[in-house]
DNA sequence: AATGAATGAGCCTTCATTCAT
DNA sequence: TATGAATGAAGGCTCATTCAT
């Protein structure tokens, strides 16, 4: 059937797509993406390098595409937060398990070569920008409504997400320096942040 | 005389470097350090390539004094808040100031590339983390001095200056974004984190 | 029947390589033939790529075949001029309308390039003279009566032709720089050039 | 002395450059510019890749230097017929010579090349058509003051010269298919060409 | 101290061609 | 007949670094 063949294609050519992302991302992960050439993610990825190409116009599009792929794992996480019932409880709960995430020194590395690339590059700006936006908007969402329904003000709501997302980004920061946010003293620091942005007393 | 001329040749050798790491700041900044050439370095540096390897090893010993300096410089305002009688007070009297401070787009994506590249280059790593420990040193005396003043606990001061560095390094990333952090509504909850941080209640 | 569908298959298989020669044509003439590559053509085509290695052996196959192709429609201009009665002057009237069919400024550049590369390609350089040598027996042929009935010389007659030849070949080298050859000057002096070669006064 | 070290090594660039004109155009008669990669053309000149791009910007930009350099070779010529008293008579006097500098198979092809790969380049185009029409320039003035010496009209000056110069292109491309263009009959029937174009009798 | 010529490995990318389906 | 996924060699070009002067 041409039909099945169709979508079998199809699912086949997502399949490609995944497994260079993958490897691009391990190989971006291990050394960083300036270091991190075509022929060893190409290596990495089982395949050719000039097939690469067929799925992807650019070393670029790799990585706007890893940009959009990270940020849909963030809204996953968000939504599993807004499914839990509050929204605010549920993020300071997870606060542990947020660092742990936020942890993983060269994932974060390569977070912050995102951001700054993107400083000098417009194109990749856009894409990281709209990521970022579209998951402090989901961020803002949730926390509108928990805020709301503890009588809170939500007054200067998206800084106050902006420095959520800031405070993470820093941690990130820190881990990528090779320091341990994984403890205690972090989960309950991090914690009075969060209330100290959030409430307004 | 000998001495005399020693001198002079010392002094002349520190200005190069200093006109050296002026350029390549330049450079790192509108470019990233992996797009910035040693060519266009020593061009805007008025120096042949060649001679800027008198004064030093490789790129990467460029990449860390830029670092040191900058830890310097971190330093200096500090150093300056102590000055000012009551540390604390002098942080949060700062705080707009420190947001302009960290706005400059392109520096704060030099910033984070650093950290990125220290995250895979332990040459690297070992410089940032001593420059960043020393700064996170003088933080924290002056912090714990002007806490202790207070009647505040200092339980847990290492990690709370952590989560300020951090803070301010996720401010930084925001700016390489391209985001203005310089207004009233960041000043005032960026005040009300570091006070949470700060005060056990 | 067996025959009739042989046939039919011959037909429009015929169909497919002038589907591809004229795809080919059209990217030759705009981009060149280096330039120009198999996929773009498959596109113009309408046909994947895999397919037009059905029909051509080469992409250097494609180019031997539109050479022939080429001398084809030359042949048809020299057997209208026979069919005027004297080709002479069928030749010399026609000439303001050879020239505007030199004009095309990339179809003589591609001209031009089927002629360099056939220098450095024997494969090719045997296709393109024998198209050239059979174009140029044409004339000849056409010429040598015509010249014989008003009582002219043929001497030297394959260098006469050879002349008339080149002279329009330089003609289109002069189209593909861009320049106007379809002025009322140029049809007069290449007229008294054609004259000069071909009467021995 | 500076000035003698400054000379010095501006002649040694310039020989450097000349080094590397030479191999370059050695490699493109032998394989045209598209297959004669800039590794085998550093090879030929003796140098590596990396240091032809101190002298030239571009591979483009050693095929522009190459183009002005023939015209340059063409001036000479121009300049000696001018020297030899009337122009006109030193162009035909001249002619057999100047069907031999045009029978270089390879050579006459990379002309070829050039004027083709004009008409798709206009970087080139300009290169290629200012290289040309000072050369017609040159031409141009030295026919005219001999033309009007002879009582003859100058009338169509510069299509006579586009002409002439048409033609010579369309012998080299005769000599770029392989055919020998040296023979009296050629030396003779070029002259009655040129003869009908230049004099309006 | 100072120059910049010289190197050559390595980068991203393209392309003609093949082959399983 | 028809597709287009897959290959991998080769291309032009850049760059940190060295070294003779």
């Amino acid at each position: 059937m041409k039909g099945a063949d169709q979508r079998q294609t199809v699912d086949q050519a997502d399949a490609r797509r995944d497994q260079i992302l993958e490897a691009a991302a391990e190989c971006f992960r291990q050394k960083g993406f300036h270091a991190a050439s075509m022929a060893i993610i190409s290596k990495t990825a089982g395949m050719s390098v000039g097939h690469i190409y067929h799925y992807f116009q650019n070393k670029e599009a790799i990585i706007a595409a890893l940009i959009v792929r990270n940020s849909e794992q963030l809204h996953d996480v968000l939504n599993a937060f807004q499914a839990q019932g509050d929204f605010v409880n549920a993020l300071l709960a997870d606060l542990p398990d947020g660092l742990e995430r936020t942890a993983d020194r060269e994932q974060s590395a390569l977070k912050l070569e995102f951001i700054a690339e993107s400083a000098r590059n417009s194109e990749l700006s856009c894409v990281l920008n709209a990521a970022d936006a579209s998951a402090r908007q989901r961020l803002s969402d949730g926390l509108g409504v928990s805020l709301r329904a503890r009588g809170q003000s939500d007054v200067d709501l998206d800084t106050k997400v902006m420095l959520i997302s800031a405070l993470f980004t820093g941690l990130a920061a820190k881990a990528a320096q090779g320091i341990d946010i994984c403890t205690d003293s972090y989960a309950r620091l991090v914690r009075r942040s969060i209330e100290a942005i959030l409430f307004e007393d």
